[in-house]
DNA sequence: TTCTTTTCTGCAAAGGTTGTTGTTTAACAA
DNA sequence: TTGTTAAACAACAACCTTTGCAGAAAAGAA
């Protein structure tokens, strides 16, 4: 994710308005690697900015996601989670906490048979893209 | 997943009851590839047995799911999809449609690259399991 | 067949997310 | 600095998926 002062430039050169509660989340979300939801967000911002919205917390993460700024996270802890992008982007959830940790492609290997870290119980690769059938359909 | 007669007797085993609801279940369930949701399961179930209740079959499918017969994905597509498991179990989830299909283990890597039937633009891998802290804290 | 216990149905409610609407505010130009 | 306009905000309602609950129905054993 870019720093905040660059997704000023990037949302003013998109046509959008730097608001004091998105000049906040872009702060928050800096260098953030909590894996935090919405709401975690939500409740971090009312802290500075008691008058903020969930509904512009929630406008906000999806106009960082579809800028690409952001990734979505969604597998299966309740909540959707959001992530500034970072390289090696792979995950480990925990089943008993939900808690999403970042792991680094070149140690997934070793972090794959249990050690005294994590203990791996399942490893599951996922695609996403566009499927034959839409390709075959679809203009894109 | 087992076949219907198998999981009849499972069910048996396990002190659970093998009702119509059920039997219809395991029927609709077994060599399904579909990766349907549980709404899509209650249609399917709905043209057999009008008067099935949506309850019943997320029952039906979390039990299921308990014993370990299919797998739940939840990959950020609305609602939560069930799978008879099978061996190989990767996924590639269309961006457009949301439509899950089974990769094999063994062309994950040649689907990887761009080819003539999916196209893919991440692939994320994901493990589950139990962290490090979990495991201090918790019994096992 | 009858009894016991599980399961089913129907409904209500919870949690997360999005739509709507009237008001406020940032951006830009004069 | 001030005015204009389009965008963004807060507040609230609605939506969707999933689960909790209570009474009615049915499976399985005797």
């Amino acid at each position: 994710m870019k720093s905040p002062s660059e997704l000023t430039t990037k949302f003013r050169a998109a046509g959008l308005k730097i608001t004091p509660q998105r000049a906040l989340m872009f702060k928050l979300l800096h260098g953030n690697t909590s894996h935090p939801s919405a709401d975690a967000i939500y409740e971090e911002a009312q802290r500075v900015m008691p008058s903020i919205s969930l509904r512009t917390v929630y406008q906000t993460l999806n106009d960082l996601v579809a800028m690409g700024e952001i990734d979505q996270i969604d597998l299966g802890t309740g909540a959707t989670r959001f992530d500034p992008k970072t390289e090696g982007h792979h995950h480990f959830i925990c089943d008993e906490c939900s808690s999403i940790h970042d792991v680094q492609v070149d140690t997934a290997a070793a972090i794959s048979v249990e050690d005294s870290v994590h203990r791996v119980r399942t490893a599951e690769v996922v695609f996403r893209g566009m499927c034959a059938s839409c390709a075959r359909k679809g203009s894109n």
